[in-house]
DNA sequence: AACCTCTGCAACCGCGGGGTG
DNA sequence: GCACCCCGCGGTTGCAGAGGT
């Protein structure tokens, strides 16, 4: 005989069978215990797991770093201005930061692609000249699709202009010339390396131009040498006016002689860099630095 | 006038080099 | 040495306008 306390005034008594089955359905509440925590913990990460997939489905992204929405496309003349005032007055400094501070929905390579093509003093619009057509020419025939340094030696304009330019007409104009005249006779011919004076275009040379003496092998010799024979020419009319408008010491006004031309001007004893990193960078341009004449060399 | 094709050019994209932590 | 960022370059794309049918 064995008593349970079932509680503190009554004690049952119970024979061997009954313990046995009290003992049963212990172990068999133990079972159904176990196996409810295991399916619900089961059930509860399944749970967790789900709700996580679709957080991470829904909102992932915005626990990412959030990556601004960039403009595309083609430049309004809004942004534009906004670009070109902020360069003028604080330099670009870092570009990806330069659409943060001027508040366009750009992001820095973009901006910097407008400016440099589009925006950045001294550009010249419109067509190649014939002598800048020779340039090119010559100077592909020798350094290939090297628009950048093409470009160096053509002032105010942009590698992708002269990119552009040549693919779009000077390529077809020297696969036709070639037919006529291939490239290795004309070499032969002149007793010189493609480069030097050749002429695709059927006029002189730009070596033999009048009013220009230099030499185009100069002008590649120069070139592989980081240096510029040709003269640098820069600041176009409207960005003179903006120095004259922020009173950057510049008194002189500039005229020309032969009919109606941009004012530009000419940029002694400093290099084009540091004058035009003073200006974009506000320091102040003093005047024994700018003379006034229709082209300005450097 | 409507549609299609071509052309020019501005802008984008990807890659490589250089600098920095 | 590595990762990251920035910059510059060259190839490519996409769009708008011109020109042709």
């Amino acid at each position: 005989m064995c008593s349970i306390h079932c509680s503190h005034t009554t004690q049952l008594h119970l024979s061997f069978p009954s313990i046995l089955s009290l003992k049963l359905i212990s172990f068999l509440n133990s079972i159904l215990d176990f196996f409810f925590l295991y399916f619900s913990s089961k059930l509860f990460l399944l749970l967790v797991h789900t709700i996580v997939r679709t957080l991470l489905k829904m909102g992932y992204k915005s626990l990412e770093k959030p990556k601004p929405k960039h403009r595309k496309g083609l430049w309004s003349p809004e942004e534009d201005e906004r670009l070109r005032n902020y360069i003028i007055h604080h330099g670009h400094g870092c570009w990806s930061n330069v659409p943060i501070n001027a508040g366009l929905q750009r992001n820095g390579k973009s901006c910097r692609l407008r400016w440099i093509n589009y925006l950045r003093p001294g550009l010249k619009k419109g067509i190649l000249s014939p002598q800048e057509e020779d340039i090119v020419l010559t100077l592909h025939s020798s350094l290939g699709n090297k628009w950048s340094q093409i470009a160096q030696q053509l002032p105010g304009r942009t590698d992708n202009e002269i990119k552009n330019y040549w693919h779009s007409y000077l390529k077809k104009k020297v696969t036709r010339a070639e037919k006529f005249e291939p490239i290795s006779k004309i070499q032969e011919e002149n007793g010189s390396p493609v480069g030097a004076t050749a002429s695709f275009s059927g006029s002189d040379s730009f070596g033999k131009k009048e009013g220009c003496s230099m030499d185009l092998t100069q002008i590649i010799n120069n070139n592989n040498n980081n240096q510029s024979a040709l003269p640098r020419v820069m600041f176009a009319e409207w960005f003179t006016k903006d120095i004259d408008h922020l009173n950057y010491g510049l008194t002189q006004s500039v005229t020309c002689d032969e009919g109606p031309c941009s004012n530009y001007y000419e940029l002694c004893n400093d290099s084009q860099e540091n004058v035009l990193s003073d200006f974009l960078y506000g320091n102040e341009i003093s005047n024994n630095r700018f003379v006034g004449s229709n082209f300005m060399y450097i």
